[in-house]
DNA sequence: TTGAAAGCGCTAACAC
DNA sequence: GTGTTAGCGCTTTCAA
């Protein structure tokens, strides 16, 4: 069977006029019921669909969404993107999805290819390597073309647009508290992730914590994951360590088997809390208390928040969500 | 700054037509060199930006490819969808993702939303559900409509389209004889998937496999995972098992745990193969042997058929790539 | 070298 | 109740 059948072709067969095909098939009241009937039915037999490109120049709005993320194989983020298609779908939107892979650049030209009217906004969290030259300069097309724009988890400070964060601060506040309930005086912080805005938040959360109940702080720092092996075995050789909390998931389960892997028990002699509630922590061995950023969360509320600001249910002044972070208590903690 | 400058904006600016200026911007040899310069600098001062949904009416086509995946929270599929992002990108395509969730209701919608222009072709690999049921009567719109697809992975056979699979019957065949070559002669199957497509052909290589080496075939099929504790322990108490073949990288990581549970080592007593190459099997304890099925790979290859259908520069014919799988080799194998 | 006009497929204000 | 017309923003043929 051929393809793309449009309104015109229809009137030509009825001979009718192409308004009145067009009225009809919108149920407007204007035509006949008969007429209406008549028209759906052709309609319907000829497997007409109305062309939504067509639709979308008219209207001026495309119903999709255009998403930014850093990485899809990030769990995190395709938790997020999922908790993203799920609100937007629900919403009768559609979304594109571009991938910045943490480059500046890819960020950049992404926010290009949505600014050119095929998308009614954007969500986007803002690439690694944009975080640490602090160029913003791209972002600025958002208000420039009129553009809403929501940013989530990793986001620009200078930049004025609508944003959901996790409050990371206090999540590694509490989770730091919690291991200090555990009896724990000596607890070390692992950060991987230091450049960027989350792993800075969650380490000031950390020493902000261990300030308060008067102990020492610790922090290691590492640029990649292969030093962690290295530098935390130094550690534990040299000091006493009790408690580790982990910057991100992975740095977390590293941890645990280099504790194990130096005589330690996990959870009886050191307890290990990591950020980031993902497929690691859960079937690790022993599983991983982690810190949940209930990531598909943020992407629902992301969603929500630029549907709104799209729909003008919004005040003037950007909105700033922050989603409560959790703690998931598994076997890397001692039991209370 | 106001949004969305036109070409008739630029064109009554400079008192000149709306076509002259569109030929300028498109550098076109009719138009004087001095007249493009001046049209140009213009549209540059002014933020001009092409509308995608014009030019799109217009060439009917959009440049876009719909994406249906079962779940992104597998991560096979966000794999595949990194490999989809990045070839796609290569060749100037953006892409529009629906998730189905293993429905075949979200499935027949997401075929919907792009069967009415918004897409050039799709990507798509069937939900469980549909593989259940076999009503595939929903992929025939996409003949119907003349838009071209491609099915990945999980596809379906009495549909005539492009295809992408993972030769799963030999992976399986060749993961049975690596086992086997371990000197494994009790090897166990675990297929907590045989219900789809993919779970089928693996468990028959296995099988296949096994009889050729003249060996006695043992396959665990269950529903569910929570089944697969108990299941595997009983097998374990009532005959000699010395190697584990699993359907799926989640049932691999569950039966290294049921059988270490059980007192035995792994490799040493047991040696266990999973499919899939993801976080899992990498960081699992020991890691995981896997059978590879080259997730990106796949994902880029279907974007590469889809274009190139789309272009014209396929046969009629329907094409299916069958992308190899390969082992590799961790630490739930005893070493050669 | 430039411009007028038609048309992509659809909607809607306004006529008849 | 139905049709005419204009227009969304762009490209492109044809005429000037």
């Amino acid at each position: 069977m051929g393809s793309k059948i449009t309104l015109k072709d229809l009137a030509r067969i009825l001979n009718v006029s192409i308004s009145t095909v067009s009225k009809a098939l919108n149920d407007n009241p204007e035509i006949s019921i008969e007429t209406r009937a008549k028209i759906k039915e052709l309609a319907e037999s000829y497997g007409y669909v109305p062309n939504n490109i067509a639709q979308s120049l008219k209207s001026k709005s495309t119903k999709t969404i255009g998403v930014i993320i850093p990485a899809i194989l990030l769990e995190f983020f395709s938790k997020v993107l999922y908790g993203i298609e799920i609100e937007a779908t629900k919403r009768g939107y559609k979304i594109i999805i571009c991938l910045s892979n943490e480059l500046q650049q890819k960020e950049s030209e992404s926010i290009d290819t949505f600014i050119n009217g095929s998308v009614d906004g954007i969500i986007l969290s803002v690439a690694e390597e944009t975080q640490k030259t602090k160029n913003h300069t791209h972002f600025l097309k958002s208000e420039k073309y009129n553009l809403p724009m929501v940013m989530f988890d990793r986001v620009a400070k200078d930049i004025s647009c609508d944003k959901v964060t996790v409050d990371d601060f206090e999540g590694a506040y509490e989770a730091t508290q919690f291991l200090h309930e555990l009896d724990s005086k000596n607890i070390i912080f692992i950060n991987p992730i230091s450049n960027i805005s989350v792993g800075e938040s969650r380490e000031e959360g950390y020493v902000k914590a261990i300030e308060d109940l008067s102990l020492e702080p610790l922090v290691l720092k590492v640029e990649h994951y292969n030093q962690i092996e290295k530098e935390l075995t130094k550690i534990l050789n040299n000091q006493k360590v009790d408690a580790i909390l982990a910057a991100d998931e992975y740095s977390a389960i590293l941890a645990i088997n280099v504790a194990r892997l130096n005589g330690y028990n996990v959870p009886d002699d050191i307890s290990v809390i990591g950020f980031t509630n993902g497929l690691m922590a859960e079937h690790s061995i022993p599983s991983l208390t982690v810190v949940s950023q209930h990531a598909e969360n943020i992407g629902r509320t992301s969603v929500e928040i630029l549907l709104d600001r799209i729909q003008g249910k919004l005040p003037e002044q950007p909105v700033h969500k922050v989603v409560k972070t959790n703690i998931i208590e598994r076997n890397s903690t001692k039991k209370r």
